[in-house]
DNA sequence: ATCGATTACTACACCACGTAGTAATATTAA
DNA sequence: TTAATATTACTACGTGGTGTAGTAATCGAT
């Protein structure tokens, strides 16, 4: 359920992909639509990722035949949020409040974004 | 100004000693309060740390005689919005809009949460 | 039974991290 | 002024993650 290990950059890469096709996925597909990015993997690159990443917990692989098929394990809200607490816990005591508060001291609220914010907390 | 480099969790302990007493600070004082703490460090093993943090950018040395006194070269606060700003560039799109809407989706937001954030706002 | 695709296992270079030894240097005390 | 000492600079090293891929094993299709 919870994913424990972090993804590093190219895992998220990888991850991004896959939550955006419909899963499940095989390398193969993968292979193909990295290359279409411009992204030119030798199946065994990805085939290790994929791997990695089952190892992590962020996706579960099914034998088919001689292929695994991938399905993410958690979604990409649920990763982000994780990663989001993970911050406010580390920097800001967990409180949502006190992030607002230090980009809000430090200049990093633009008008538009209070503005938005204002409304949006207004509807709730 | 802009600090680059990410400091590690070890290098943050650090740093934020350092940013709680009063700079300029030395190594044999760090070394002194962090004994204090429990955590028994070599005298190199500090100076090790102080060097990254330099080369990181993290912190400024002016030598004083044999010793070298280190200053922060960024706030705790400055250093913090960094950090924040990665993260919401890298998993919301530099939106905290969309931040704050995927924490209430995935309901992370207690109603004490929504209470502070829509007074806090409701006073800007 | 063989061939081709795919995976599993293994490897490897690179870099960060935590930790610290040793050599160089500067200061202070004798 | 020299010897003892404090501090730093340079170097090192084991561990673990990352990006990349080779090679060996396996399994389905011809």
């Amino acid at each position: 359920m919870t994913l424990i290990q972090k993804l590093s950059d190219t895992e998220m890469e990888l991850m991004e992909v896959i939550w955006a096709c419909a899963p499940p996925v095989t390398s193969t597909e993968l292979l193909r639509m990295f290359a279409q990015k411009g992204r030119e993997w030798k199946a065994q690159t990805i085939s290790t990722f994929l791997s990695r990443l089952v190892d992590k917990g962020a996706l579960a692989a099914t034998r088919d035949g001689r292929t695994n098929k991938y399905v993410p394990r958690i979604s990409p809200e649920d990763y982000k949020l994780l990663e989001t607490q993970h911050v406010l816990d580390g920097l800001y005591q967990g409180s949502v409040k006190n992030l607002i508060a230090a980009m809000y001291d430090g200049d990093k609220l633009t008008d538009q974004d209070i503005a938005d914010l204002k409304k949006w907390f207004s509807e709730k």
